[in-house]
DNA sequence: ATTCTAAATGAAAACGCTTACATCAAGCCT
DNA sequence: AGGCTTGATGTAAGCGTTTTCATTTAGAAT
């Protein structure tokens, strides 16, 4: 069977190596106790003494004891851990996001998982499956779409989870109103004049944000009687070459919009070199908003207009949310956080009403 | 001896929810094994008839059952779990790392726990810690200066690691030379003409990146009778707006060094912004050079002179590494990924030798 | 047929914790 | 002083797997 089965066939103690295996028992003997009172100070219970405290802290320190968690996942039922299923982590919102949710999880003692669905709904599934099965108390969620199943293997599981990034009535979420933000843009832009605007957006099935967002755009030309064009809305993920990409096709067309949207800053950073590399003046030929406020935003030239997207804030709340209903404590369902639109200098009436 | 050892003491079974709470013992049942055949199917053993593994997956499937990954790492001793600690993943490259590391990662089978030092010793000690609390078969780990103690835990509890991003002779390690990346910088400025250098540093006592690098751009100086002063060294982690502060820094002084190197992307385009906002001509009053060749780079005008950093390919590498030490497969202890400098329009000859 | 060998299977002992319950000590009341 | 209460501590029974070792079974060889 093995590759080496020795003829003496002399197994060494199994895994035991010297140095390490320093267990409960261990802790207790060296500090005089039971191995139920060392579990109790590990678990920072109240029913134990001072003295008896500060005995089994310092065999702890002494013996360099690391608990097993499995052992303690197996006797215990709970894991402390959270894991969290985001989109990709190369997107600094989300890698905000994260940290915070991080930063906070673990002042509670907690411990984060991390995957990526790389905007793909049967990969965040296999990973939320994989989360389930190593025993997470709590999931975070990106958006409000998701594979059919899994709520069901949530809820049979009794994960709590929240959805993230948007604001839903249905589900329990964290986030910001995607679509309420992207109307403020359009009419803060049709305020500016601007009557023929584009959009650069990744219209996938399971993005509902930038679904959101659109359609936010949409509502609010309506509402102004203008429409949204569909050769208006140009495909484009998130990195600067589609910006870049996004210019030229507008470009390549007979008339040429005055204000371009960028569902996210690198979008709208890419635009913007692009459109000043064909000779445009931003804001004065073309206006350009972003949205997520990345560090950069406001260094570029002319700094970018934008929706200052609240990551850190969702990622803290979400810690919060998730911790309470670990615990058992009241909270509120939804939490919404505000997203502000952040005027800077990339946008401005167009050409036709400046009075130039 | 069983479950009810007093009469009138009838305790609920315990977390045992309805629909979940199959256990192995079930699909033993209903399939009409052992559990110990079970266990063997579902681990792949070879030595389990094709009729038993057909009869076990039949009833794995029809019950739903999913492992419970705590008892099973318990009692197997393997997480099949790998561990990283990056400084922070709000740095786009080791954003880029980690998700190459996962890829890998996880089709191999394994899972990647992602934490955080934020560039703290100590807190980084902590989390080794937690990961090695957690069992996890590796660990990835950044740069070459750790806790003391932590090489110690990791050796006593038989944990596979690696440092990257650097290069240790006695460290197993998959990164780049940093030193030399960084004379590769001052070589090139110096053969440029430049004879006054500044440098934009974190210089911390855990960042041996940095430090390598320094230490790399003062002795290529030295090579041609240079100096690096102290004075041109100016403190900054990696913000935009450390970049910019450095600039007044050295604007304050009584001469202006030629050329300015920073330590990482954001610091040189931080940099940058706030050279030409000062009125000086960048490359002509002022080379800058970036380290990491982030997206934005190639875009910024003038397009940065800057170094690639192979995140995604130490991520893929480190991945390989760790699967290999664990699964006893030989490896290279050192593997040497090239960081080469890409020459933009951020670097030119210095202003009294540009014949103007 | 019978014996021998190798492969498949099963019984039960770990694995390292948590925790229910028992026990014990110490204070409190009457 | 004796019975009660309360809080700290100990004992030992799980938790759901894997894995060792023994046992059974099925072929192969005689």
């Amino acid at each position: 069977m093995s590759k080496l089965t020795s003829p003496t066939h002399t197994r060494p103690p199994r895994t035991r190596q010297r140095g390490m295996g320093i267990k409960i028992d261990d802790v207790a003997r060296v500090a005089g106790y039971s191995t139920a009172t060392v579990s109790r100070v590990l678990n920072k219970s109240t029913q134990v003494t001072e003295k008896a405290r500060r005995a089994i802290e310092r065999a702890v320190e002494d013996l360099g004891y690391v608990p097993d968690s499995a052992a303690r996942m197996l006797a215990s039922h709970a894991s402390r851990t959270i894991g969290a299923v985001v989109p990709t982590i190369e997107n600094l919102t989300y890698a905000i996001g994260i940290t915070a949710l991080q930063q906070r999880l673990r002042r509670a003692g907690y411990t984060l998982l991390i995957s990526f669905s790389e905007y793909d709904m049967d990969l965040e599934f296999e990973e939320v499956r994989n989360l389930a099965a190593r025993g997470v108390d709590g999931i975070m969620l990106v958006g409000g779409i998701h594979h059919p199943e899994m709520f069901k293997l949530l809820e049979s599981r009794k994960i709590a989870y929240v959805t993230t990034w948007v604001l839903d009535s249905t589900l329990p979420c964290i986030g910001f109103d995607n679509r309420e933000s992207a109307a403020r843009i359009a009419n803060y832009l049709v305020g500016l004049g601007h009557t023929d605007i584009a959009v650069i957006a990744s219209m996938s099935a399971t993005n509902d944000r930038a679904t959101a967002r659109v359609a936010g755009i949409r509502a609010a030309l309506a509402t102004h009687g203008m429409a949204l064009r569909d050769d208006r809305i140009i495909h484009g993920l998130g990195s600067i070459a589609e910006g870049k990409s996004a210019i030229r096709t507008l470009l390549a067309m007979t008339t040429m919009p005055t204000a371009v949207i960028g569902l996210n800053d690198t979008l709208a950073f890419g635009a913007l070199i692009e459109a000043q590399r064909h000779g445009l003046r931003v804001p004065q030929d073309l206006s350009i908003v972003g949205f997520d406020d990345l560090d950069y935003a406001a260094e570029l030239r002319p700094a970018l207009t934008t929706v200052r997207i609240p990551a850190a804030e969702i990622g803290t709340a979400t810690a919060e949310y998730l911790l309470a209903r670990i615990r058992n404590t009241p909270v509120s369902r939804t939490v919404e956080i505000p997203a502000d639109l952040i005027v800077r200098d990339s946008t401005c009436p167009p050409h036709s009403l400046s009075g130039k």
